[in-house]
DNA sequence: CATATGACCAAAC
DNA sequence: GGTTTGGCCATAT
């Protein structure tokens, strides 16, 4: 397991319920400041294991990158109170994670 | 071993 | 200002 991995999953733990983030915030968080593909990657990793709230990291844009399970993820975070439309989209203003 | 690809983003043009 | 271009690192082939 590379060690890089769980730097990045220790700060998406510490986002919080009803709370989004994004690879980028996440990447700088976790000290790899520019390589929000990596977090991108790790997540990938995970491949749905839930000790991970995953689902809580979207791309900048507040749109839900999750190529596997878009759905899921919708669903997991509207259980959380995160409004999600139509286009999987979030607003950041709202719901994003502050430091 | 070299190349390609990916749940991305900032800077450059 | 939207679009393109690099760059970053881990897997896959």
């Amino acid at each position: 397991m590379s060690s890089s991995y769980e730097a990045i999953y220790a700060v998406v733990r510490r986002i919080p319920a009803g709370r989004v983030s994004s690879y980028g915030q996440v990447a700088l968080l976790a000290g790899y400041p520019g390589q929000a593909r990596l977090v991108g990657y790790a997540l990938h990793m995970l491949q749905g294991r839930i000790d991970v709230p995953w689902w809580r990291v979207l791309n900048r844009l507040g749109v839900i990158s999750n190529a596997y399970e878009p759905e899921l993820q919708r669903t997991l975070l509207e259980r959380e109170g995160v409004l999600v439309n139509e286009q999987l989209q979030v607003d950041l203003k709202q719901f994003r994670w502050e430091v």
